[in-house]
RNA sequence: GGACCGGUAGUUCAGUUCUGGUUAGAACGCCGCCCUGUCACGGCGGAGGUCGCGGGUUCGAGCCCCGUCCGGUCCGCCA
């Protein structure tokens, strides 16, 4: 008898003499014969312990839920009557002639059966039981199957995969750096990597001119459901190319892996500009699946009475946009709503609920009605199309606080209503990022990093920085930004041209990435790339909320692991070998 | 740093506000006995609780108040 792999049996099988081994799933002890489900991966066998054989049925007796057996006997069709068709498995079960016990188990901590949910702070405690639930095991071969999908599409396009270094200098990506205290050299640092974008760009100088990598990157950032303090990337950068050839790639590439872990063919995906996504979602990352949008009303009331509308309009820093939805909200909601706008800077949530399109007087119900005129009224009407059971919310003010706003209003709106199919994949491009973000007081904030191009010549970027627009590109998929890359710059020159308008200084600079502008001196290739957020397109794949989902040992909110209690105290002595004192005043 | 939701048996929850009051319940799991065709087996019986923690109000607190810790969602943060 040779060990054989449960999810290998089928009725071919029958008649065979085997050996088993794996975990027991289930017990059903009828007293005189005894069913053990045993497990292996995510199938199961059903084992039959019969009473005559005295000795195996004692020790069946005394098993117990995910204890691990091994067990022998001879594969058998099932009695008429008695298959399972929910089992794939259902129509054979193994007649034990020998079983014994290779490892005891206590009592589960939570029962890893589909029947009752599990809290995660204690599936997080006990991970690797968690892991054990055939859903987990799902998810966690099917992040394998992305990884290696990916791997295969890149290798035959003569991408070579290529290491970087983990302990590695602060780079530039503008997070918070995770740092390793170095012994050798006291009171010095190492980096863990935010990404290898240097590394990655030093390879093109290199002459690797298509390299890729699926790496782990780290950033010191609060953490959100699609954010963990470790992720992992799908990083490829090529020479020689351009934006369309990376687009072209990236998006083949994603199909790719849709066609294989999903059997589905993704058409392909549009691409619209920022601003245009911004104009009509309020968010560079917008969900196609939502049928709603902003709608800029800006035009009705640059003469209105109303200032709360008429300034806004008038301003340019400022937007008014109505959003229309075919339901009619009670007072409570529309609260529930003006407070979750509250959250993004909104001073509050004008509405008009339509109970009657054909009275515009009578038939409109809204504390701000008695401010707008009846041309005013008529022109809304008329531009949203009003129908009796609408809601209509306004958003007015500056620019960034009603996109932030409003686009969330449009997300939760779409959520609460349902107005998202769920079975859809709704993929796109964004493309022409401003180089600079905006904020309210009209500070500039670069918005990528400062290896990107610029798509205008260096004029514009100098002379009118908020007008600069990046060579670069986000690829979008239900909402989620899951990858996103850009043309680099490919001259010493241009590089500390953009880095001193970004407002770094030369000693800055030289200091931070003075080994990368000399390398841009030794014959670089024009080149570019993208970054695939790996965790974020299984969650999406396995249709899941949260990337903790599609990762083994993920961490919580609070970037700490509750099964192995990490981040933990180190000793005073290793404190003192890396020359490192606390500052925390110890508590009492 | 901030907002909101949650923390009660091993697990999932009810009880908690409006209305504090004798012994804190259910389901699943666990333990024991019975049961020869079940498959979320069934039947009978049983054990199991610092109500996250600390303080306060009260004759009396799971419930009210204050603080704190943990988990989650979000803002800030993360191009």
């Amino acid at each position: 008898m040779t060990l054989i792999k449960i999810p290998t049996l089928d009725k071919d099988s029958l008649g065979q003499k085997i050996t088993v081994s794996g975990w027991v799933e289930n017990i059903r002890d009828h007293g005189g014969v005894i069913f053990i489900d045993l497990r292996e991966g995510n199938e199961i066998l059903q084992v039959v312990v019969e009473p005559q054989n005295k000795d195996i049925f004692e020790i069946a007796e005394s098993i117990r839920n995910e204890f691990v057996i091994t067990v022998s006997g001879e594969v058998k069709e099932r009695p008429k009557g008695t298959v399972n068709e929910k089992m794939i498995t259902g129509e054979i079960e193994l007649n034990s002639s020998e079983l014994s016990i290779l490892s005891k188990s206590k009592p589960m901590p939570f029962q890893l059966d589909e029947y009752v949910k599990v809290g995660e702070e204690t599936r997080l405690k006990y991970r690797y039981l968690d892991l054990r639930r055939s859903e987990m095991q799902e998810t966690i071969k099917t992040r394998s199957k992305v990884s290696n999908e990916i791997r295969q599409f890149l290798i035959s396009n003569d991408f070579i995969d290529i290491e970087t270094p983990m302990m590695t200098k602060a780079t530039p990506e503008g997070a918070r750096d995770f740092v390793i205290p170095s012994r050798v050299n006291q009171g010095s640092f190492y980096a863990l990597p935010q990404s290898p974008q240097l590394f990655k760009q030093l390879l093109m100088i290199s002459g690797f001119g298509k390299y890729f990598q699926i790496v782990r990157c780290f950033r010191d950032e609060d953490t959100r459901k699609d954010r963990q303090p470790e992720f992992t990337q799908v990083d490829i950068e090529s020479s020689f190319t351009s934006t369309e050839e990376v687009m072209t790639l990236g998006e083949n590439l994603i199909k790719e892996i849709f066609k294989k872990a999903l059997k589905i063919d993704l058409k392909d995906f549009p691409v619209m500009s920022y601003s245009e996504s911004i104009e009509r979602f309020g968010s560079d990352k917008p969900d196609l699946r939502n049928p709603l949008e902003l709608i800029d009303v800006k035009d009705i009331f640059t003469e209105s009475e109303f200032k709360v509308f008429s300034d806004p309009a008038k301003n340019r820093k400022s937007r008014l946009v109505a959003l229309k939805i075919s339901n009619s909200l009670s007072r409570s909601q529309i609260d529930d709503y003006t407070k979750f706008v509250g959250n993004y800077g909104a001073k509050g949530l004008a509405y008009i609920k339509v109970n009657d399109e054909n009275d515009l007087k009578e038939g409109l119900q809204s504390p701000i009605l008695k401010f707008l005129s009846e041309k005013e009224i008529a022109s809304l009407s008329e531009k949203l199309n009003f129908s009796a059971g609408d809601t209509v919310f306004f958003g007015a003010g500056h620019k960034k606080i009603v996109n932030e706003s409003m686009g969330a209003l449009r997300e939760k709106l779409g959520e609460d209503l349902h107005l998202i199919d769920k079975d859809k994949w709704a993929p796109l491009w964004i493309k022409d990022f401003p180089v600079f973000d905006e904020a309210e007081d009209g500070s500039l904030t670069p918005s990528h990093h400062p290896f990107t191009r610029t798509s205008g010549n260096l004029e514009t970027l100098e002379k009118n920085p908020a007008m600069a627009i990046a060579d670069a590109y986000d690829l979008v998929l239900n909402g989620y930004e899951i990858g996103g890359g850009s043309m680099r710059i490919h001259n010493s020159e241009e590089q500390r041209k953009v880095l001193s308008i970004l407002g770094i200084s030369k000693e800055e600079a030289d200091e931070k990435f003075g080994f990368f502008l000399e390398a841009l001196d030794y014959g670089c290739p024009p080149h570019g790339g993208i970054a695939f957020g790996l965790d974020r397109l299984v969650m999406l794949i396995c249709n899941k909320n949260s990337i903790r989902d599609v990762i083994a040992f993920p961490k919580t909110q609070s970037a700490y692991c509750l099964m192995t209690d990490a981040p933990s105290n180190i000793s005073d002595d290793e404190l003192k070998e890396l020359a490192i004192k606390s500052t925390l005043k110890p508590k009492d």
